[in-house]
Parts: C-alpha cells; structure tokens; sequence
RNA sequence: GCGCUCGUAGCUCAGCGGAUAGAGCAGCUGCCUUCUAAGCAGUUGGUCGCAGGUUCGAAUCCUGCCGAGCGCGCCA
C-alpha cells in the first residue's frame, strides 16, 4: 500500500533527479512548520552551483503534488515546505481503515529468524536483567511473526556448566522431594545461595562437587537423572513466570545450553579441519581477524578448555551452525546484555571464517544496557539484593489494582483482576520498551507504576475512552467508508500520524528500536486525545460524524495492534 | 594500558546533519450540567560536559580533554 510519505517521497524524488539532473535524496521528514518538509535543495547548491532557494523552486515547478498538497512553500535557506490536502488524506485513511493489517503489508522476502532471547539459569532467580532481554525479545517476536516472517524462539538456557556439580550435591544433601518442593516454589536464590555458601566453606563439598560435574560430562545415569530434574523444575517455574509476564516463550522454546552438548566434539573438528583451530596454553582456542587484547595480541575464543571441557564459544558457535545450517536461519537475533558485545562479535566473525554465516544469513546483537537502581547504580547480581522478578510483577499488579479500584470502582471483580493484570504488566513492559534499549535505565518503582505521561496506561486509557465511544453510542465501526474526511487541526493532525504506522513499523522491524514505536504510539495518543477534546465524535451528524467513528476506530486499532506488538494488552475499559 | 558505550531542563528521557533543541514528571494557572479528569489547555525552566575541526548548516560526524559506566584467555 502506497503510504503518505512513500507517495511524497517519490514525487519529490523524481522532480529532485529532474532539476539536479541525478538522483538526489529529497531528504522528506515531518516538520513543525508544515505537515512535512523536504530540505533535498540545500546539499545540492554547491554541487549544482546555485542558490538552493531556486532549486528548491525548480523541484516544486517540476513535481506533481497538487493532488497531494494544499500548499507547497519555500521557506528559510530553502526548504520545501508541504502541507498535505484534506481531499489528499481522505481515501488514504480509508484504505487504512479497510485493511486488516492498517496498511502494513507482509514482507516481501520472508526471514527465518532465530531470536535467541530470556536465557534464565537453572536454578537460579530471573532477575531485572531477565526481564530486559525476555521484553525485547518477545517483542522482536511478535513484531517479525506480524510481518510475515518464520520465527523461531530460542530460549538459551543456563543448563550446563560447572554449578551444577555443587547444585546437584546439594539436591542430595537436602533430599530431592525438598529439592524439588523449594524449585517449585520459586525459591531458587535460597537453593542456589546454600549451594554456593557450602561451596565456598567446606573444601569436601567442593571436591564432591567437582567429581559430580565430571560424572555429568560422563553421562553417568544417576547424575543425569538429578540434574535432569534441576531443570525440569526450573523449566516450570520459568514457564510460570512467562505465563504471569504474558510473553509468547513456551516449553517447546527451551533449547539450552547443553542441546548442543552433542555437537561440540563435530564444531572443534570442523573447525581443526578448516585450519581455524590454534593451540594456545593447552586450550584449543580460534583466533578471529580483527580482535586484539591489551598487549595488541590476537584475542582467542576458548573452544576448548585446557581441561577437555568446551567453553561458551564452543556452544555459541555450535549454535551458529546449527542455526544456519540445521534451521536454516537466515537472521540471527542475540537479545542479550551490551556487556557481551565483543564475546558476539567475536563469535560471529569466527562463525563467517567457518563458512557457518555467509549472506544471504546474518547476526546481530540486540544488546541492551543494565538496569539501574533508584541510587543510578547498577543493580548488583551477586550482592543478592537483586529485586525478583515475581515479585516485582506481584508488586506492579497490586498496585495497577489499587489504583483501578480508586478510579473506576464501578468495574466488576473479574474485569478489574484482568484490568490490574494488563495495567501493571503494561507498566513494566512499556517502562523498559519506551527507553532506548541500548542505555542503561534506572529501574524506579514509583515512576515505573506512575501512570501519568509516556507510560503503558496512558495509551491503554486512550483506546478504552474509544471503545467506550462505541458503548455509549451503541455503534459499531464502519470500516467500508469511501473516505474519511478531516477537516479540524486536531483530525488532521491525527490523520496524518495514524498514517504513519506502516513506516514506523517496517523500521522498526529492522532496527529493533522499539522505543521508536514506543514513541510514536506516544505521539497517536496525544493527538487522539487532542481530537478527543476538540472534536465530538457522537454529537456530531452526518458525514462528519461517519469520519470521526471511522477515525477513532482506526486509531484504537493502531494502539491496540502497536502494544500488542510490543507484548502489551489493551483492556476494552478500565 | 587498549577497546566499547554514555554525558541534553531540578528529575526521567526523545531528538539516527537541517529552521526559535522537544516530551513527561516535579512547580505554577486554568478547565468536569457535554463521548471515562488515569484527561486537556497554558506557563516557568536548557552556555546540548569542555575545546577545536569538517560542513551552506552540528546536540547529531571527526579529534583532543574532563567526567561516569562496562569489557579485555580457560565463568556464561
């Protein structure tokens, strides 16, 4: 579908290549001054050695844009200035309106793409941390499975490694019914913490929990039987928490560390084959081009340990294969802490050398920076003061239910319970997405659950006034209108950022900035509530009134899909 | 030491080379016999860390400095 700025891109564009006499970028973008402005003529006066005011007049002569604009203006050092026609707007929103998918086509060439996202720990609290990459990448998942991409989650979890020697020793110290009963609980920073505090202090269990470790590796029965159960107890709780957080994660998703456990020996192999593997100190590392340590040596990644043991490089690389080669990914998404950056970019310029990434295939981290305590400190991980998850969510829903309560007592019991769910989650989920993902963000409660400004409920509150628009009239939206006319500022101002969905969208759907349609979900809510205000929807008659419905209605339908490409649910009322 | 981020209003943040740098919160002023006031309108508040450079034009790109955080071989 042919959007608003799309068509006035290439209008411009065309008439830019006319008068430049090459193609030239009209460099179109909103504006304060009009509905949107193009600055193309500015870099072109040098090139063309004339005064960017009569290029700028040459391009509007040259382009056709009287169906489009009301008014064309040059304006300043010599920008364009465009303000779109009301008549121009009119069959646009229509279109929008009619579709099912508010204009926003599926993609043209369909990715695979494995989002690699959540990776809580066996046995271990998901923290803050957790909730970070499992909102980013249930959101990722939710937004590429919406454009017609195949998706696959991948849920990285803790499942192998060392700690498991100690924490199966002290599954047995304990008994596993009560092993169990803790696990089911929740309560995995007191199992985790005994374990570590009888590791650190008492030099048995600590060799006890070497050889257990080694009888693991081994594949010896009895001790798979027990971690098995570490892990099918966590798995539980963590599907309990996904459930609670209303992210799309699954037991099918879990593909944890040890998955590829059988694919190690091959990757070290393949890779000795390929000529990629050195040995350093004993350890069999692979030294990928371009990375350097502090003495301007080669920095290695560890395949395997000087021990026998494989390092984590060894199972991220087996992931890559398998990934592209076994899934046949053709986008690797890494929602994944900004901390391990370089680990990654390590990982992957490895995995290319190995012939395991070539294009049409490629990765990228969506790396996310650390979540910060009210002190602007980062929340400490191993202090233990760390805030868990469930209870933060417990925390976000109680007070989301307070707070309805307060506003709308009129609600029955179970909307309200539902309303909390939505409005305290929303809160969570839209504090961390509305922040660019690439920076720290300090972790607040009072300003996470305040639901006032750019939060969650703002934008929920917005569509539920609509909806009730349509109770109160006993009305049902008509979404087959010819044309939806705008007229006042306050729609047109509207109209034309509803129509900006499709392009929000397909950004977004590259960069992963979900800020970005965090922001402009932002800016449909203002302006509805704007046109709220100023513009009756039900007392007015006719056409107008006709528009208005249409107009409202497509704007719930643009906040309702936008949270809910963002994991976020929009209460009917609240 | 090397590398990567970041430094914008009292606070939390947008601003991915373009006009007088924008929001929310906090503060101050108004607005509920009219579709939910969890709202709206207005207002106060900024040498965009500092200094150079590139450019017709820099918060945005480059260099240096100051300050904060993170990472840099057998943890993941």
């Amino acid at each position: 579908m042919a959007t608003l700025e799309k068509l006035l891109h290439d209008r411009l564009a065309s008439a830019f290549e006319a008068v430049a006499g090459q193609p030239a970028d009209p460099t179109l973008r909103r504006s304060q001054h009009a509905d949107f402005q193009a600055d193309g003529a500015l870099p072109l006066a040098r090139q063309l050695g004339r005064k960017p005011r009569d290029i700028a007049a040459d391009v509007v002569r040259a382009a056709r844009l009287d169906d489009l604009c009301a008014s064309v203006e040059i304006s300043g050092p010599g920008f364009i200035n465009l303000t779109v026609a009301n008549e121009a707007l009119a069959p646009l929103l229509a279109g929008m309106s009619r579709d099912e998918r508010l204009g926003v086509q599926p993609a043209a060439v369909p990715d695979t793409v494995v989002v690699d996202y959540s990776a809580p720990n066996v046995a271990k609290e998901m923290h803050v941390g957790h909730l970070r990459s499992t909102v980013i990448g249930d959101a990722a998942v939710r937004l590429l499975d919406w454009l017609g991409h195949r998706v696959i989650r991948a849920n990285h979890l803790g499942d192998w490694g060392t700690p498991f020697g100690m924490l199966i020793e002290h599954l047995l110290d304990i008994g596993e019914s009560e092993a169990a009963h803790e696990l089911s609980l929740g309560d995995l920073n007191t199992f985790y913490q005994a374990a570590r505090a009888k590791f650190d202090a008492d030099d048995t269990f600590k060799e006890r929990a070497r050889t257990r470790v080694v009888a693991l590796q081994s594949g010896d029965e009895q001790t798979r039987r027990l971690w098995r159960l570490l892990v099918d107890e966590s798995e539980k709780y963590f599907l309990a928490v996904y459930d609670r957080l209303d992210v799309c994660l699954t037991e099918k998703d879990f593909a944890g560390e040890s998955f590829y456990n059988d694919m190690l020996v091959p990757v070290v192999e393949e890779l000795d084959r390929l000529g990629l593997l050195r040995d350093s100190d004993g350890a069999k590392v692979v030294f990928p081009e371009g990375f350097t340590n502090r003495e301007g040596d080669p920095l290695p990644i560890i395949v395997q340990k000087r021990d026998g043991g494989f390092g984590y490089g060894a199972t991220d690389l087996a992931a890559i294969r398998y990934r592209t080669q076994e899934l046949d990914a053709t986008r690797l998404l890494y929602v994944v802490g900004l901390p391990q950056r370089q680990h990654l970019e390590m990982v992957y310029e490895a995995a290319k050398e190995a012939g395991w990434l070539k294009p049409p295939a490629r990765a990228a981290h969506i790396g996310f920076g650390s979540v910060l305590g009210p002190d602007g400190k980062i929340f400490r991980t191993r202090a233990g003061d760390t805030i868990k998850l469930v209870v933060l969510i417990d925390e976000a829903v109680a007070r989301a239910a307070a707070l309805i309560e307060q506003k709308n007592p009129d609600l029955d019991e179970s909307t309200r319970v539902e309303v909390a769910r939505m409005v305290g989650i929303g809160a969570i989920k839209y504090a961390d997405l509305s922040n660019d993902r690439t920076r720290d963000y300090v972790f607040d409660w009072k300003r996470m659950l305040s639901f006032d400004g750019n939060t969650a409920p703002y934008l929920q509150y917005a569509r539920a006034r609509i909806l009730s628009i349509f109770r109160r009239g006993e009305v049902t939206p008509v979404r087959d209108l010819a044309a939806i006319t705008v007229a006042e500022p306050a729609e047109r101002a509207l109209a034309i950022e509803l129509l900006a969905f499709e392009g929000v969208v397909v950004e977004v759907a590259e960069s992963l900035e979900f800020h970005r349609l965090a922001n402009y979900l932002y800016g449909v809510s203002t302006a509805f509530t704007a046109f709220y205000e100023k513009c009756p929807v039900l007392r007015a008659e006719g056409q107008v009134r006709q528009s208005r419905l249409a107009l409202s209605d497509l704007t719930a339908r643009v906040l309702g899909r936008g949270l809910g490409l963002l994991g976020i649910g929009t209460p009917d009322r609240m």
